[in-house]
DNA sequence: GCCAACGTTGGC
DNA sequence: GCCAACGTTGGC
């Protein structure tokens, strides 16, 4: 099993809307390193929920992988703003899974992963960085649970 | 709203 | 195949 984190416009579409709808298909994205994630992902892989462009921006929750890549709908729908016209349905160009929501977290933001000596290296928080679809090691899961967990339940 | 850092497009 | 121009992402 791999773990990912997908980022979303909570003004758009947050962790909150994901609990509401229960299911979503992960539509839109239209950049090829993104893409290959996606393809990558198998059903029952946990991702990351992370809120970009929000304040602070951070990881919302957890999701999990309901159906691997298939194609997006919206690639050839010519009302949609990610309408590709030169994707074919004989050989579309772009995919999406379907998540499902596992659960909500304290919103850990950015300034709290990049204090996390064990994320040093985390892609997400190297400079420059904007890809939307992206794996997490199982090391980076683990110390950002482990730190939910510290801070849920304190030390006695 | 600014702007750095990318990714994509298209002329050549 | 290079690269300038342009578009987008996303933190701040």
């Amino acid at each position: 099993m791999a773990y990912w984190l997908l980022k979303s416009e909570p003004d758009v579409f947050g962790y909150p809307d994901l609990e509401r709808v229960q299911k979503e298909p992960w539509n839109g994205v239209r950049n090829y390193q993104a893409r290959n994630h996606l393809r990558s992902m198998q059903e029952g892989d946990l991702a990351f929920f992370y809120h970009s462009n929000s304040n602070p921006s951070g990881i919302a929750g957890i999701c999990k992988i309901a159906r691997s890549a298939y194609p997006d709908n919206l690639q050839f729908d010519p009302e949609s703003k990610y309408f590709d016209p030169k994707s074919t349905s004989e050989n579309p160009r772009w995919s999406m899974v379907d998540v499902v929501p596992v659960r909500a977290l304290p919103l850990l933001s950015l300034e709290t992963l990049r204090s996390l000596p064990e994320l040093s290296d985390m892609l997400l928080l190297r400079k420059g960085n904007r890809l939307s679809v992206m794996p997490v090691t199982e090391a980076e899961w683990k110390a950002i649970l482990d730190h939910v967990d510290s801070i849920s339940a304190p030390a006695t």
